[in-house]
Parts: structure tokens; sequence; C-alpha cells
DNA sequence: ATCCCTGCAAAATATTTGCACTGAT
DNA sequence: ATCAGTGCAAATATTTTGCAGGGAT
């Protein structure tokens, strides 16, 4: 895996310019680099890997997993995209640009995107106290979502880990 | 897996309490689950379920990797213990008793624990504007820490995962 | 011509499940 | 005697790695 890259890059909204970021670094624009991107801009993030590499198959068949896993991990080094956990499962993938910060129930596994200024305090109190700089994309904040704290003392639930 | 134990219950700190509330459960005082419970009393926190397993294995070559996990899968849906993800490795498992919040780097590993209370502010703000209720033990807060942040731009390293 | 990237196969990591037997109640 | 718990083996889920051939520069 990779860390995100670094500082904060924008992230360019258009594949062309995707490309030529990769060009500039050393890579090759080839088309399944291409084509991952393009399935991850038309998904418009909260995809899996796998959900990816089935996007891409009805048209490019020849693409393998593993080349996507290849991929995402670089577009990653190159601070174009970022993997999030949400739960148990596989890891959800995100364009840079279209940043929202993961709120999941614990128990029925809903996924509520908040607004990121919701964490302008906490990432302020962090920053004085311990110089720490908060990210919070790579893991979801977990929690009980309002239905399911009242409803909660009754029946506990198994694992929702991700939903569908 | 299981989600927490709710509500969040008091964690018996002792060893036969816990057993008492597993009976109470329809459970059994196997001899297995006691020497596990006291590995991670023992351990006290940060173990993952093969570090348990090795802790146990010079005293019980018998209790199997297996039985770990099933046990502590089962002392999480009591609330006496749970599992928080640091990062891309194994699972740490704590007792419920030490509740302490994980700030790890992203750059360099380093896990530092951070006062529960500096989340307040946070917890407040999301439970006002939405009703969530955090509970930010499962995942770790991830971000950078001071030093990785000044000699940040230089050089990027791969992946630290979780440290050693 | 170089060497990055890909497909495919296989491995690695972390965890879960099936099943018959043992042991706690 | 019952039925939960255990050991062991095998399966599962997600991601990573090795290697030889193909394509971008």
């Amino acid at each position: 895996m990779s860390v995100p890259g670094r500082p904060a890059q924008q992230a360019p909204a258009d594949i062309d310019e995707v490309m030529e970021l990769v060009r500039h670094e050393g890579g090759r624009a080839s088309t399944a680099r291409r084509v991952i991107l393009e399935a991850l801009v038309a998904a418009g993030g909260h995809r899996t890997a796998e959900e990816l590499a089935a996007d891409i198959h009805s048209g490019h068949p020849e693409i393998h997993q593993t080349t996507v896993y290849r991929n995402l991990e670089r577009f990653e080094d190159l601070g174009v995209a970022y993997h999030t956990h949400l739960g148990h499962g596989p890891a959800q993938w995100h364009l840079t640009g279209s940043r929202h910060q993961h709120l999941v129930c614990q128990y029925c596994g809903a996924v509520i995107e908040a607004d990121p200024d919701i964490l302008a305090g906490l990432e302020t109190t962090l920053h004085d106290r311990s110089g720490f700089e908060l990210d919070l994309r790579h893991f979801a904040i977990t929690g009980t979502c309002q239905s399911c704290a009242s409803e909660a003392r009754e029946h506990p639930i198994s694992d929702p880990s991700v939903p569908a």
C-alpha cells in the first residue's frame, strides 16, 4: 500500500492532466491506466477495486484485477486518489477532489457523508496539543446512528460491516 | 466479527467476574476461555490475536488460534473487550476498561495514545448536528505526527502500516 | 533499445467456517 | 445427558508478488 501523496495535492479533475502527471513522474500513459482512471471518475467515488474491475470488464475484459490494484496505488502515490476503510470489507476508492468525511453506523452499516468542517475543532485541538496533523480520510469514523441509538438496547445485530 | 456490547458495559476488571458473566449468558467456563482472558489482562492491551496465541502457547500449546479468535469475539459481544484497527495489519485487542484513543502516524507508524477528552468537542458537535453517537475505538485516528510533518516534503516513504 | 507496465499464476495475510469429539453444566 | 466449546483442517476474503512478454517512450 502507499501513503497519501504529500503535501496534499490538488486533484487534477481532468484525466489528461493526470496522465500528464503520471508521465512527469516517469510513468507511462498506458491504456489500462487511463481506463482505470476513467472508471474511477465515472463512478464518482465509493468504489472498491473489485467493483472498478467489474465496471471496466465489459469494455476491457483484458484488464486484470491486479492491474487495477497497482494503478490505484499509483494514483494514491500521486495524490490523485485515496482509499478509505468503512468497515471490515474491502477498501473504498475515491478521487482526492471529492473530499468528505464518512460516518459509519456500527449497527446498521449506514454510511453518512459528513461535512469535513465538523472536524475543524478537533483538528485544531489536536494540532495545538500535540502537533499531530489530522487526516481522517483513511478510516471512517464509527459510531451509532440516530435510529440505531434509539432502538439499540433491545436487539443487538451481528456484523453489518459494510452495507451494499 | 461482532459489534461492541451495547450499551457500553463496564468492563469487569476481575477474571472471575467475566467468567461469571459468560455463564450468565449461557456460556461455559472453559479452560481455554479463562486462559485467553488471563493473557489479555496480563498483556494490558495492544495485542493481536496471533500475539495472544503466542503468549498462551508456552503454557497451553493445545489452545489453537481459532479458539483465540472465537473467544475474543465472544468477549467483544459481552462488552469486555474490543478490537481496533491501527493500520493495515491485524486488529489490536484491548480490555474495555483501558479506554484510550489511538493516533497513528501514516508515515512513521508511531502510535500515540491520546486523552479521549480530546474528542469531547467533536462528540458534542456530531451529536447535535446529526444525532450520531461517536465511538472512535474501532478505527485509529490517522494523520501525520509532528516530526514527520516537518521533514515531510522531502522524502516520502513507503507503507509503515503498523509498527512493530 | 530501454524499461515500465501488464497478464496470469501463485503467494501472503488475516480471519472464518465445518465437523466430529471433548468437556462443562 | 445435553449442548456449548475445542482442535484441526480447510475455506474465505482481500491484497500482494514473481516473472516473462508487450507496449510506451
